[in-house]
DNA sequence: TTGAAAGCGCTACCAG
DNA sequence: CTGGTAGCGCTTTCAA
């Protein structure tokens, strides 16, 4: 400690911290003296004392989809204004690196967790929330424990989707979306399936494609869905990734679909036509989700809770194309 | 410490760090305490005493970014390669804030220190290197103090993209690019500077736009460029923002010129036509950068080394228009 | 193979 | 107003 090196010995730590009880002289001498020695403050060890580390984790599923990473920024940002840092973790959607990468947050004390959840199970958490770790779960709610958790409307946004291709006069819908065992994709594709039962509509097995992967599949599935003498006139994509892969294969088939995805993404409105999609909005329940993570910090007691974010239809021309109009 | 819980006491240390000299039997018993009491290690208090934290910290411009974001994932792997956790935090280009980050992670003893530079002036960081942080600058060289530093050809990426439009058989070619007091800029519209100069064709100054901030600014240098009766045949974006904003003029405009724009950015190739672009390769940056980094941890000495990665021309359709094919 | 003590750099608490 | 002392939870060193 450098203490000894201005003149005066330990009360460097009040004014360090700017505490009362310090003749503004001696404070002076004292930060002369942190000047000239060039003393850092190790806060590893100052909030081995105090207790809580100024910082939290969040667990993505990939740092470097747009998507995550404009709710990152929108859990920096609050933390920020907590005076917080931020530890990010990229789990690949892999529930072993997720649990890692959580506890590893976890032996680093943070005070607090966001979690975009890739595991089923989050019983590994439970030691760490009774030591008083809280934890925000995003996207997707925890599994088998209650645990605060911001959603998106995901069943809802699909059927509107389905349902404003519906009313466009479409009867032959495609879809196509991730494996239902992942959250989200189920209850989208819960949703289209909804929204055909609504309005009387038939759905058929060739129309729909669940968890595609890749360009192949997707060329795959949607040659099926464009074969025989009835081939679907408009298609419901579950995801972003899905709706761009989507759109390659239609343009190197030279075909027109009408067509409306899930999520929201880059240029989606400079394409031709422009796509229309649901919109979820990354940056919203990223602050959301931080906010509620900051006021559990703060004490805030009560039930765990669940909060649903409504989802924005945005019409650009792919969606709004009648069966008559297609090629 | 969990350790009379138990039965043994600070073996317990041993059996954590898996060390050698403990019995399988009292291991087993200790391991036996610890899932009981769910004991947790403190990794605070074991890298205070240790010294290092077995964490880096990355400071950029803006983590929702897509650049960003792909340079941030690639440090992650390398820093989960080498069991180290990862701070992340943006600075808005806001030197001050870059400053504030990046000492707030000193204070917390990361080990190293990968910064997307916002200030020109990095000689605040002259104590802490001293001290022995590591440090590696992305994107854009440090400010007045010698560090590792890892960009890209800005120039030559430029100068590369302008000479295509010229062997198009361009000779009115314009440029909007951002502020020349940022590093990248001035280079880039160096680039452009050069590209003409070497093919004997004349400048003009109302074709050349710098520091155009936003749709507005893109609306006015594009309508000075394009008056008269010698309009700009072809254009050079000095980045992606600016390429798409001018995109998106033009579609209103109902205007097509040939473009070529520096970076590249997800669906240019679904656009009509495709976006010819020069590209950088971001994770290819912060991969290099964070394995420079952890040389330098693993005690690498030598000079502060500055490596160049070569931009990639991607012809997409938008850069091979020649004049005589414009409406 | 195991135990005890010292100390990493800091803050909390109680004396002076 | 200022100083000393204890101790956060761990590793390290030396002794048993």
């Amino acid at each position: 400690m450098a203490a000894r090196a201005g003149v005066a010995l330990k009360t460097v730590s009040r004014v360090v911290n700017d505490e009362p009880g310090v003749t503004p002289a001696t404070a002076e001498r004292v930060r002369a003296a942190i000047e000239a020695l060039g003393f850092r403050r190790n806060d590893g060890a100052r909030l081995l004392r105090t207790g809580h580390t100024a910082s939290i984790g969040l667990v993505l599923e990939d740092i470097g989809d747009p998507f995550y990473s404009a709710l990152s920024r929108a859990v920096e940002d609050v933390a920020h204004q907590h005076g917080s840092l931020l530890f990010t973790g990229s789990s690949d959607e892999d529930p072993l690196r997720e649990r890692e990468l959580t506890l590893a947050f976890c032996a680093r004390r943070v005070d607090g967790l966001i979690i975009i959840p890739a595991s089923e199970d989050h019983t590994y958490l439970l030691p760490e929330i009774a030591a008083g770790v809280a934890s925000v779960f995003v996207d997707r709610p925890a599994g088998l424990i209650g645990a605060d958790a911001v959603l998106s409307d995901n069943a809802g946004g699909a059927r509107t989707g389905v349902t404003h291709l519906i009313s466009q006069g479409h009867q032959r819908i495609g879809y196509i979306g991730d494996d239902p065992g992942i959250y989200t994709a189920a209850l989208r594709h819960r949703g289209y399936l909804d929204a055909l039962a609504q309005a009387g509509l038939p759905g058929q097995e060739s129309w729909t494609a669940l968890a595609v992967p890749d360009a192949a599949g997707v060329q795959v599935a949607l040659a099926r869905m464009l074969a025989g003498p009835a081939p679907v006139t408009a298609l419901f994509c579950g995801n972003s990734r899905v709706t761009v892969l989507v759109l390659r294969e239609l343009a190197v088939l030279g075909r027109t679909l009408s067509l409306v995805g899930f999520d929201d993404f880059e240029l989606a409105d400079l394409l031709t036509p422009g796509i229309t999609v649901i919109a979820q909005d990354p940056s919203e329940m990223g602050r959301i989700a931080a906010k509620l993570l900051f006021r559990r910090l703060a004490g805030e007691g009560g039930p765990a809770q669940r909060i649903e974010l409504a989802t924005r239809l945005i019409t650009r021309g792919s969606g709004e194309i009648p069966p008559e109009r297609l090629g």
